[in-house]
DNA sequence: GCGATTTGACCGGC
DNA sequence: GCCGGTCAAATCGC
């Protein structure tokens, strides 16, 4: 950004942004209130979208994301090969700054394993698997099924901890471009029942008390400073998909370690993990979750005065 | 047959 | 030259 086409989307972006916050204070004032389920699920989409939106203007910002969002290059006639090179060298020259976050996992024992954990609502493909020098475990690679289809940039890397091996880092490069719906998110929301949508609450609550958000980078961390709470440890999600170098975050599920009963809902602890651990969908699969956390964050704040300005 | 995964090779950065 | 990331042919599974 900061080029006049950044300036020119300025605008638009931040108007966008702020119609999201609409809408989510919109959903935060539904949440307080005892409004019917129906009201919050008909914002959500609404947020979701708007959210999407944004990312895509921030994305089309850059000059350089520009060309390859959209997967239709108009250089494609002279030589397919040629390209194919270009376009890898441009990958690789422009891997440094690419929007890069990381979320640590914690798989519980008995549960689905690492497909679950994987398994974040989007379609990823496996597309290679290395040995990392001073790791114990390989580190897989995946990226977006769409990425030729629609030109979907996303990727990420699974590596499972030397200390911990039920923890796993998933580093997320890029955004999803695509227009993919969650598939698991979406279902999930929908198929589970209202008892057992009542013990998911419950167990977000501990889950909420554990839960720690770190966020690092200057972006992130002026958002942070602008949208935490004192003496609380959780702090809201930043985006990490509007900043345009790279940040990192790292998500603890650290209840996990409290020892929950994990008897009735293995499967579902896993599925939250699963939903929870793409930072990158935190626009798309994140939204239920983050839904269910507004739910007991009724006294949220968000100055999105400061947060603008 | 088609899509996903595996795995050795290749490439660029450091 | 080493290392991490990606490619692409071979293989697998449905």
């Amino acid at each position: 950004m900061g080029s006049s086409t950044g300036s020119e989307l300025e605008g638009p972006l931040v108007a966008e942004l702020a119609r999201a916050l609409e809408l989510v204070r919109q959903l935060e004032s539904h949440l307080s209130n005892p409004a019917p389920i129906d009201l919050c699920k008909s914002v959500a989409p609404k947020i979701l979208s708007s959210i999407q939106r944004s990312i895509l203007m921030a994305k089309s910002s850059d000059p350089d994301g520009e060309q390859q969002a959209a997967g239709d290059s108009p250089r494609s006639e002279s030589s397919s090969l040629a390209f194919k090179d270009h376009s890898r060298k441009e990958l690789i020259k422009k891997r440094k700054t690419l929007h890069k976050w990381t979320n640590q996992v914690r798989l519980t024992p008995g549960t689905g394993g690492v497909e679950g954990l994987v398994d974040d609502g989007y379609s990823w493909r496996k597309y290679g698997q290395k040995d990392i020098l001073g790791a114990k475990h390989p580190r897989a690679y995946y990226r977006c099924t769409h990425r030729h289809t629609q030109g979907c940039s996303a990727t990420k890397q699974v590596q499972r901890s030397d200390e911990d091996p039920l923890m796993y880092e998933i580093t997320y490069v890029e955004a999803h471009t695509c227009l993919q719906k969650p598939q698991r998110a979406s279902a999930s929301a929908c198929q589970v029942p209202q008892r057992r949508q009542h013990q998911k609450q419950d167990l977000l609550l501990s889950f909420r008390a554990g839960l720690k958000v770190k966020t690092e980078g200057p972006e992130l961390e002026e958002a942070q400073q602008q949208t935490s709470r004192e003496g609380n440890e959780f702090h809201v999600f930043s985006a990490p998909t509007f900043p345009s170098t790279v940040a990192t975050e790292s998500i603890y599920f650290s209840s996990f370690d409290d020892g929950i009963n994990l008897q009735t809902s293995d499967s579902e602890i896993t599925e939250m993990i699963s939903r929870g651990n793409s930072a990158s969908n935190l626009s798309l699969v994140d939204m239920d979750f983050m839904l269910e956390e507004l739910d007991f964050e009724q006294d949220f704040q968000f100055d999105a005065s400061s947060f603008f300005s």
